[in-house]
DNA sequence: ATAATGTTGATCTAGTTAGTCGGGAATATT
DNA sequence: AATATTCCCGACTAACTAGATCAACATTAT
């Protein structure tokens, strides 16, 4: 359940996108890497794959560089990990639905859906242009009011009441 | 953030455990294994990883096999992810309250420490006794509610209502 | 003692991740 | 037309991880 390295830097440069269009600006792939520490080659990468799926476009020479394909508001995190990074949630290789442990673990198929849904509740809600502007969707928001979201969680021990 | 075969692995042989404690049995790691269609070998390095993190209980010789270390309602699914695969969700090495993204892509960590959150809601609500009864807790199977939640989502298009 | 079982550590392969490199193709300036 | 600038594409590599296997050893009930 991590985050790959090329998720991280892809977003980043699509929110340096973001910021860029509401003036229509083309971004050359240069800025976004030196804005956002992100080696030059492997972002460039990313960009094509990003280009290939129809969230970005494209422009050579001395006014080239890279922009949005369709609005900030209308591209949500989930899409660009889609492109990037495959399904969104799969259990080792298969999507969940299709998964079918024997015997008394069959109901690990809901649980994973499950899982997948609450990703989807985050991911498929926050676009570009709420990353762009600093401000995520109420709905997601609100997760983070419990002070208790933004501590790490050892291995068990601590939380509940009981000891 | 896909699921690793050791950890689907590791919660299905847990779950095992957990039907099986009720009685207070000590299940052999062949049973599991064949019962759950999981290489052998490797299950019982999975078993020895739960063991070192007193997940479980193990003995040897004639009598031997494995149990619960503590009650099947008081193991989360959270709690096996972190023993197998490390933290629930990090971003590319770094826990996201850590990372820093600079300028414009600032956001993105309150974004990944949403995720997070999202994750948690659900692997820390669902424990192994929950699991073996077949039966989620409320609050995670109201996410299973939404037909739309048991459905693939391709990369962008379909979903919402304009098109 | 002995047979059944768990434990440990080494090893192996294949695939993925994160990144680099060189050359080519398109575009705008001069 | 020449040239500088920029994106495009494929190959390549080095490191790491996942997934799995094996042999040898330790423990325990009979």
């Amino acid at each position: 359940m991590r985050v790959s390295a090329s998720l991280d830097y892809a977003l980043r440069a699509m929110v340096e996108l973001a910021a860029a269009s509401p003036d229509g600006q083309h971004v050359k792939a240069d800025q976004i890497a030196a804005r956002q520490a992100i080696p030059t080659r492997f972002l460039a990468q990313l960009l094509a794959e990003l280009r290939r799926a129809d969230l970005v476009c494209s422009g050579r020479g001395y006014a080239g560089g890279y922009w949005l394909a369709v609005p900030a508001t209308d591209i949500t995190v989930a899409d660009i990990a889609r492109v990037i990074d495959g399904p969104l949630a799969d259990v080792h290789g298969t999507s969940p639905e299709l998964f079918g442990p024997p015997g008394v673990a069959a109901p690990t198929r809901e649980l994973w859906i499950a899982v997948r849904a609450a990703l989807r509740s985050v991911m498929e809600q926050v676009t570009i242009a709420d990353l762009a502007a600093g401000s995520l969707p109420p709905a997601v928001a609100a997760l983070l009011d419990d002070p208790d979201t933004w501590t790490r969680r050892g291995p068990r021990s601590e939380g509940g009441g009981a000891h």
